[in-house]
DNA sequence: CTGGCA
DNA sequence: CCAGG
């Protein structure tokens, strides 16, 4: 067990925001990364970590390395996003593996968290190895390849599954350089990843900003969608939803620039804590 | 397509 | 029936 000290960093927002799908919390975190199980906690601004992965990795994948109050002045374009980044401070993006990232991302299509949450956990317990008991490793390209479209059938994935089949295979013979994304600039990027089936521009957004460290990437599905329009104006109502998300994505580009994806960030947690309250509301 | 809710 | 990171 070793300690990191941080600034500006907040695990539990970083991990709850919908980056992510394969963190539990009880009294500490837990999740499976890169084939090694972490546990996490945050006392402060120590950041304690219980896990065989380096403090390297950790600094790396909590993207420790980021200057948030360079980035936080940047995207700090009005009153909303100034109460945002001090509500919600401390919410860091992750570098997530490509692979997982891609597969929890097709599984989004039309798909809840709580789904998605279930489909990637019957995954990694169907396919996976496991690590340590109850814990397991998420398939590579070339166990996914392998595997039967019925064998997929209870993990819920419904039309995803096909999807998910097909690039395993074409990232196994090596038809598909999903790797090679790293290295192209965004909108490069962004064209090679919506080839796949499966994989429009909102998925393709995820993959970017979540996997290969495009933060100029702007993710807009419902939520942002909606908070998007109540703030800035729906200056593109008339156009299909497909269409009018891209124009959404364009405009905040422009409007937050170049780290426009961690104000995507703060936004969506904070749309998700909106329909929380609602759910907890309706409860009472 | 699946799950939650009415 | 509706929502859907």
């Amino acid at each position: 067990m070793y300690s990191i000290h941080t600034d500006d960093f907040n695990l539990g927002y970083t991990l709850s925001c919908g980056q992510v799908f394969r963190w539990e919390k009880n009294d500490w975190w837990t999740g499976v990364v890169n084939g090694a199980v972490i546990r996490a906690k945050q006392e402060d601004t120590e950041l304690l970590i219980d896990s065989s992965i380096d403090r390297e990795f950790i600094w790396k994948y909590f993207r420790l390395d980021d200057d948030m109050e360079m980035i936080y002045s940047d995207i700090n374009k009005d009153s909303l996003m100034d109460s945002l980044i001090r509500k919600y401070r401390g919410l860091r993006l992750i570098r997530q593996d490509p692979w997982e990232c891609l597969v929890s991302f097709i599984c989004s299509s039309n798909n809840t968290i709580r789904n998605i949450t279930y489909s990637i956990k019957c995954i990694c317990e169907r396919f996976g190895r496991e690590i340590e008991k109850g814990y397991y490793s998420f398939p590579a390209p070339e166990v996914l390849a392998d595997i039967h479209l019925g064998d997929l059938r209870s993990c819920k994935l419904g039309f995803r599954a096909p999807r998910i089949l097909n690039i395993a295979s074409m990232i196994a013979n090596s038809e598909f350089d999903l790797y090679g994304i790293k290295y192209l600039p965004y909108r490069e990027g962004r064209n090679e990843l919506v080839k796949i089936a499966g994989v429009g521009n909102k998925i393709a957004d995820c993959v970017l900003l979540f996997a290969f460290e495009k933060l100029e990437s702007f993710p807009v599905d419902t939520h942002i969608e909606q908070i998007m329009d109540r703030f800035y104006g729906d200056n593109w109502g008339s156009a299909k939803k497909s269409k009018k998300r891209y124009e959404t994505a364009e405009f905040a580009r422009r409007y937050f620039g170049r780290y426009c994806g961690y104000a995507q960030e703060y936004l969506y947690i904070e749309a998700l804590g909106l329909k929380l309250k609602y759910i907890q509301m309706n409860q009472l």
